[in-house]
Parts: C-alpha cells; structure tokens; sequence
DNA sequence: GCGACAG
DNA sequence: ATCTTGTCGC
C-alpha cells in the first residue's frame, strides 16, 4: 500500500464527506482529542466539556505504540488508530481534531477521516495551513478551522468562536495539556 | 533534484 | 510533534 494508493483512497473518501448545517441550540457537549508523542510512545488525550459553557466534564488518556511516520498530508495515517482507541464509547455532539479536514490538497485530513468512520460531526482545527491550500478554511484566532464531516464551515465558525481562549478553541488548548501530561486541567494558566 | 508541508 | 538556553515582550 504505496502512498499513492493512498491518495486514491483519500479522493474517493472525500466525496463521502457531509456538508450540512447545524443547530447550535441543540448542541449540549462538544469534545476534543490530541496526541503527543514520546519516544516511540503516542499519549492521545480526550476532552470531554459543556458546551458553549466550555466546563471539563471528563478526560482521559491513553497510551499505544507508534505505527507510522509524520507525513505530510498523509497525518491521519498515523493519528487515527490513537484517537479511535481513545473515543471507544464517548459520547459527544461535535468533536474537535487537532489537524486539518477539508483544508487538505485532497479535500481529506484527519479531522475528514475520524468524522466519516465516526458518523459524528467533527471540526478540523490546525496551528498553520497546509502547503497549497487556500481554500476550504477560515482563521479564527490563531486557529485555521475547516470541515471534518457532518457539518458546514458557517457552523463550524459559529462553534468555534463560542469556545475561544487566546485564539484557540479550550478543548483542544486543554487535550494539548492534558495529553502532554497535566494532571490538572485547571492550572492551565499557571503552566 | 531540492525544498516546503497539519502533528 | 519533540529536543532545548537564553531571551524578548506583554
């Protein structure tokens, strides 16, 4: 399975992806997942808050072996397997991929691929644009947010503006620490 | 060919 | 992402 093979399969899982909108007066819980690494050690973390009150009602960690390399484009090849371990039986409105979803050169990251084998609307949120992409993102902050799946890019902002700190949405601010290994979300300004 | 490229 | 000292800025 060569990389180009890949990028097929990529193409062809983009034109699965759901782009509708969503009733954010519905929304109670939105949650948010990172991974970070150690050695050859992946810790993903998940984040569990109110929403749009943004309380924590739940984290939680896990750790696995690494199985595959950075690669650009190709990220969710290596954060998938964590981060579906990690939401075996959570329960959440939205969640929130530290990477890009439709912000890819083919219309696939990450935050694609958890929201398609999910079923769940997931919003993709990254640090930087990926090389060569314009388009299918909007900068909140500091944050470059696009579509995961089962959601449109006008309610993704919505969201994403309801739960900013800093220029970045809290839950993930929070998975990043937690995942990192802080054991009290709560002194996340004091770290 | 080399470099640049979510984390 | 991670490795890492000092340094600049709010």
């Amino acid at each position: 399975m060569n990389l180009e093979k890949i990028a097929k399969i990529q193409k062809r899982l983009a034109k699965r992806i759901v782009e509708r909108p969503i009733d954010i007066s519905k929304l109670r819980t939105i949650a948010a997942v990172d991974v970070s690494y150690r050695k050859n050690k992946a810790r993903g973390a998940f984040v569990l808050c109110s929403f749009p009150s943004c309380e924590v009602l739940k984290t939680k960690t896990i750790e696995i072996e690494v199985s595959f390399p950075y690669i650009p484009t190709y990220f969710f090849l290596r954060e998938t397997r964590p981060i579906l371990i990690l939401l075996k039986g959570e329960t959440f409105d939205v969640l929130l991929v530290e990477g890009h979803g439709k912000a890819h050169p083919r219309e696939y990251g990450l935050a694609s691929h958890i929201g398609l084998l999910l079923g769940k609307p997931t919003i993709g949120v990254a640090k930087k644009p990926l090389h060569g992409t314009n388009k299918n993102f909007i900068k909140i902050g500091k944050a470059y947010v696009s579509v995961g799946n089962l959601i449109n890019l006008d309610s993704a902002r919505e969201i994403i503006e309801l739960i900013n700190e800093g220029g970045y949405p809290r839950p993930l601010k929070i998975a990043d620490k937690v995942s990192k290994g802080a054991e009290k979300w709560k002194n996340l300004d004091l770290l």
